[in-house]
DNA sequence: CATTTCCTTCAAAGCGCTTTGGAAACCGGC
DNA sequence: GCCGGTTTCCAAAGCGCTTTGAAGGAAATG
C-alpha cells in the first residue's frame, strides 16, 4: 500500500518523508534499528547484538566502538522484538478494579513500584476493569498473551481465589498481603494485626472502654488481620466487644463519616476510635465536630497511616496519632520481591511481614471521666 | 518443577489439563499458540489468523468453528508477537515524576483513562521517572523502542518542552491541559480561566474584597490560567491585586495549611479564599479553625473540586463550595481522543475545552460586616 | 612452513504473528 | 469438456531481535 496517492509535489515531499518514516517497512515510526547500526559501523547484527548485551566473544575495542555508536545514534532495540526474541515481556502487571481501587493507596503503592522497577526499565502495566469477571478474565489474557513477567496483587482476601488462579496459569506473582492458598507464594504484608492490638490497648490503657473500630472492607485478609488484633485486646483486658462498634467500608471520608455519626448516637457512646485510613480519619474527625465534640479530648482517634505525602498526620490539628507504615516503601520493596521472583528465587522463599510503628500525637488521649457510661 | 506434588486423583486430571495447556511445547509457561491451534483444526496459520482477525475471504462456517474451538482453548495471541507484526503496540504510555505527580489526581485520571482504554484492550504503561531528565529520556526511549503507540502528557507548562519533544519525536501524543508550541497538538482541558473568572466574581458579588488565591505551581498552564481568571474578575471591579494574598504551591494539605495560616495574619485578612484543589482545602479549612474562625462566615472557601470519590464536598462541614470538573472523566475522554488519534484523526482537529461548573454550597457567604478593613 | 588453537566475526535459524501472492476447488456457461 | 470467475485455503516472506553453528584470520606451535 505505500506510496499509494500523493496530491501535489510540495505535498508528495512531505507525505513521502512522513511515509518514509512512519512506514519504512511496516511499523509506523520506524526508528533507527540494529540492522542499521550494524551497517552504519560495517558490522553484522550478531556481532553489534552481542557488543551490546555483553557477551564476551567481542573484542573490547569493538564493543567501545559499537556502545558509543549506538549511543550517538540513539538506537534502542525494538521492545516487542526483543521480546519476542527473548520470551520476557520486561513488564509486570497490574490489575485494579477501577471503581475504588484506584485510590490513594493504589497511586502511592504504584509511586513506590514504580520506582524500583524503572530503574530496571521494566515498565508496569495497568489494565483497569470493571468487575471480578473482568479481572479474571484480565489475569487469563495475560497469561496466554504472554503480555507480562510477573504480575502484583493486592487487598487478597483470606482464601483469593485469584491468586489461586494465577498459580495454576503459573503467572509469578507477588502478593501485596496474605492469603490462604494452596500453594507457595510469595508475599508482604505488614502487620495489621499486631498494629490494631497495640492501638487498641494503648486506648484501653488510656481509659477507653467503648472504642469503635472502623475497619476495611469484610473479607480483606488486612480487614481481618485488623479485626483479629482489635479484638484480642479487648478480649485480653475482659472488655466485651460490641458489634455496633464495627463496621467495614471502603476507606472513604465519606464512608468513614456517616459511620462515626451514627456511631456516636449510640449510648454509651464510644469514646475512641480506631480509623483505617487517613481518609477515614478525616470522616471521623468530621463525624465528632458535627457532634459538638473535641477530638483528642472528648473523643481519641488513632488512624492508620499509609504515608500520604499530602495528608500529613503531623500536621493535623490536632496532630492525629497514627499507626504508620509507608505503602510507597511497601511497593519499592515488592518491586524488589518480584525482580527476585523473575530472576528465579522460589516463591516460597519470599515472605516479609514488615512491623507497624505507633506513634502517639494529640488525637488520642485519656478517656473523659464518668463519660463511659454517658 | 512441574508435577512437584499433586494429592488426590481428581486434582491429578485437573493438573494435567492445565500442563497440556500451558507446557505443550516446551517453553517456560508456553501455552496454546496459533500453529497449534490451526493444526488442531485441520487448517493452516493464515486461514486461522485471517479467521480470527475478521478477514472476509475465510467461509463463515469455517470462521465459526475456528472461533468457537480458539475460544474453548483460550487461545489468546502472543502479545510481542503481534505487535511485531503489525506494528502496533497496543498500548499508551504514561510517565509520572513519582514524587509528586503520582497523587489522587492522577490516580482518579488514570482510572478514567484505563476503564476506556480497557474497553479497547489498549493497556497503559506507567513509567515512573525520578527527575525531568529521566522523563525525557523515557520519551525518547520509549520512541525508539516503540513500546507505546502513543503517550499521554499531562499538567503542561506554558512552553512545554516534553511536547514539544514529542511532536519532534513524532510520538502521537494527546494534552491534559494545553501549551504553546510550534506544532498541532490534540489536547483536553477545562477552562480554568472561566472557572476562577466566576469564583473571583461570585465572592466579590458577597463584598469580598481581600480574596486569596492558593494557586498550583508556577509555570503549569492551568496555575496560569487561573492566575489570569482571578486577576480578570478582580480588575472588572477595579479592586486592586495584592501579591501577598497569592501563592503557588503543590496541591497538598500542608502546603495550603501553612500558607493559609501566614496570609491569615496578614492584615488587612482575607475574607475569602479560592483553594486549587480538595486537598488544599482541606489545609486551608485547617488554617481558619486554628485561627479560631468559622469557614462559611468569618473566612469564605471555594474550591476547585477534582471530584474524588474519597472526599466529598458534599459531605465536609461545612459543605464545601466548589468549580467542579470531573478530572475522571476528562481521562476516559482523552482515552477516547488518543484513541482517535491512532485511527488517524489529525491533532489539530482534535481540542476540546470543558466548561466548570460552579456548586455553591456554605463554605461560601457574604463577607462579614465591617471586617474588610479589619 | 604447515598445523593447531584461539579469537573474532558472520550467516542463518528461530520467536509467533500478519499478510502477500498464488494455488486448488468449485461454480455455472459455452 | 474447457474456460473465466469465485471462493477457500495455503506456503512463504517478513517484522527486529537473539542465538546457534561455523567460518575466517591471526597468533602460536611443531
Amino acid at each position: 500500500m505505500p506510496g499509494k496517492v500523493v496530491g501535489t509535489a510540495r505535498a508528495a515531499s512531505l507525505h513521502d518523508i512522513m511515509q518514509s518514516c512512519l512506514h519504512h517497512s511496516g511499523g509506523l515510526n520506524t526508528a533507527m534499528r540494529l540492522k542499521d547500526l550494524a551497517q552504519h559501523l560495517g558490522l553484522s547484527q550478531t556481532t553489534v547484538s552481542r557488543a551490546l548485551n555483553g557477551y564476551p566473544e567481542v573484542n573490547e575495542a569493538t564493543r567501545r566502538r559499537v556502545a558509543e555508536t549506538a549511543e550517538r545514534l540513539g538506537y534502542r532495540p525494538h521492545a516487542s522484538a526483543l521480546r519476542l526474541a527473548t520470551g520476557r515481556s520486561g513488564a509486570v502487571g497490574v490489575v485494579l478494579r477501577g471503581a475504588h481501587e484506584l485510590g490513594p493507596h493504589m497511586s502511592e503503592f504504584l509511586a513506590g513500584l514504580g520506582s524500583r522497577l524503572g530503574e530496571q526499565e521494566v515498565d508496569i502495566v495497568v489494565t483497569i476493569v470493571e468487575s471480578y469477571a473482568d479481572e479474571i478474565a484480565a489475569y487469563r489474557r495475560a497469561a496466554s498473551s504472554q503480555k507480562v513477567d510477573a504480575v502484583i496483587l493486592h487487598s487478597p482476601t483470606v482464601n483469593d481465589e485469584r491468586a489461586a488462579l494465577l498459580s495454576e496459569l503459573k503467572i509469578p506473582f507477588v502478593l501485596h498481603g496474605r492469603t490462604n492458598i494452596n500453594a507457595p507464594v510469595a508475599w508482604l504484608d505488614i502487620d495489621n494485626t499486631g498494629a490494631m492490638e497495640r492501638a487498641t490497648t494503648h486506648l484501653l490503657d488510656l481509659g477507653h472502654r467503648r472504642i469503635a473500630l472502623l475497619n476495611g472492607v469484610k473479607g480483606r485478609t488486612f480487614s481481618e488481620h485488623r479485626e483479629i488484633g482489635y479484638l484480642a485486646a479487648l478480649s485480653s483486658r475482659g472488655i466485651p466487644f460490641d458489634p455496633a462498634l464495627m463496621a467495614n467500608s471502603l476507606f472513604t471520608d465519606e464512608a468513614a463519616f456517616r459511620l462515626a455519626q451514627a456511631m456516636l448516637e449510640i449510648r454509651p457512646a464510644p469514646t475512641a476510635f480506631l480509623a483505617g485510613s487517613m481518609m477515614t480519619a478525616l470522616g471521623v474527625f468530621r463525624a465528632i465536630r458535627q457532634a459538638g465534640l473535641t477530638m483528642g479530648r472528648d473523643v481519641s482517634v488513632i488512624a492508620h497511616d499509609d504515608v500520604f505525602p499530602y495528608l500529613n498526620a503531623d500536621n493535623m490539628f490536632p496532630t492525629m496519632s497514627t499507626t504508620r507504615s509507608s505503602i510507597r516503601q511497601a511497593g519499592a520493596r515488592l518491586a524488589e520481591l518480584t525482580l527476585q521472583i523473575l530472576a528465579g528465587k522460589p516463591a516460597e522463599q519470599i515472605g516479609e511481614l514488615w512491623p507497624v510503628e505507633l506513634i502517639l500525637r494529640e488525637s488520642s488521649g485519656p478517656a473523659p471521666k464518668g463519660q463511659t457510661a454517658a
